[in-house]
DNA sequence: AGGAAGATCTACT
DNA sequence: GTAGATCTTCCTA
């Protein structure tokens, strides 16, 4: 399978997330592979959406959001790590927030990096995913449009479902638009 | 120095 | 399902 390529980042945030649903998020560590199915994403912009890092102008903790397209994009919220993939159009600020996975392979080293056993709690929030992939912000910055990096977005085969919205999850001030995405039915998508 | 931040866990009704 | 404690950075004063 080969990664999403730069292209595919260049857009409209709110499109980015919804279309990363269903693709696969790869983590290798050494030669062990960890992958997962994205059934979650939200959306954020820049500086006209108030929930954004970006909101307050360029700063050195977000200064990513405002450059390259498809690298990672990693803060902490509470205590946890959360996974950002950055998207926007040329010129523009924003980028994609990764809620939810589905465990497709290397259940066993996510379960051992998480300490639960039942599988449907394993990965179905921001913070729990990247605890399960081993994901920090050592990992800031990569690229996933490179097969050869730690963490890659794979194209995957047609698959049909359907996508339902709603506004984002625990933000203070959310703009009047749905940002959140998510797989109708999906028993890993993060509920509330 | 103090507080906020896009969350999670635990312990209950 | 909801409530409260606790998590670790970075920002603002």
């Amino acid at each position: 399978m080969e990664p999403l390529s730069i292209e595919f980042y260049e857009r409209d945030p709110l499109e980015v997330a919804r279309d990363l649903l269903g693709k696969i998020l790869m983590r290798r560590i050494g030669n062990t592979v960890l992958k997962g199915k994205i059934v979650e994403t939200e959306a954020y912009y820049g500086e006209n959406d108030p929930a954004s890092r970006a909101y307050k102008g360029k700063k050195k903790f977000n200064e990513l959001m405002f450059k390259n397209c498809g690298r990672t994009f990693i803060y902490m919220v509470h205590g946890n790590w959360l996974l950002n993939i950055v998207a926007h159009p040329r010129n523009s600020v924003g980028a994609v927030l990764i809620r939810a996975i589905e465990p497709l392979e290397g259940i066993e080293i996510m379960i051992k990096n998480r300490s639960v056993k039942d599988i449907y709690s394993l990965t179905n929030g921001p913070g729990k995913l990247t605890k399960a992939l081993a994901i920090t912000n050592k990992l800031n910055g990569v690229d996933v449009t490179d097969n050869g990096s730690e963490i890659q977005i794979l194209q995957t085969k047609f698959e049909d479902f359907k996508i339902e919205s709603s506004h984002r999850i625990g933000v203070k001030k959310d703009l009047p638009i749905k940002l959140r995405f998510y797989i109708a039915g999906n028993r890993f998508v993060s509920r509330r």
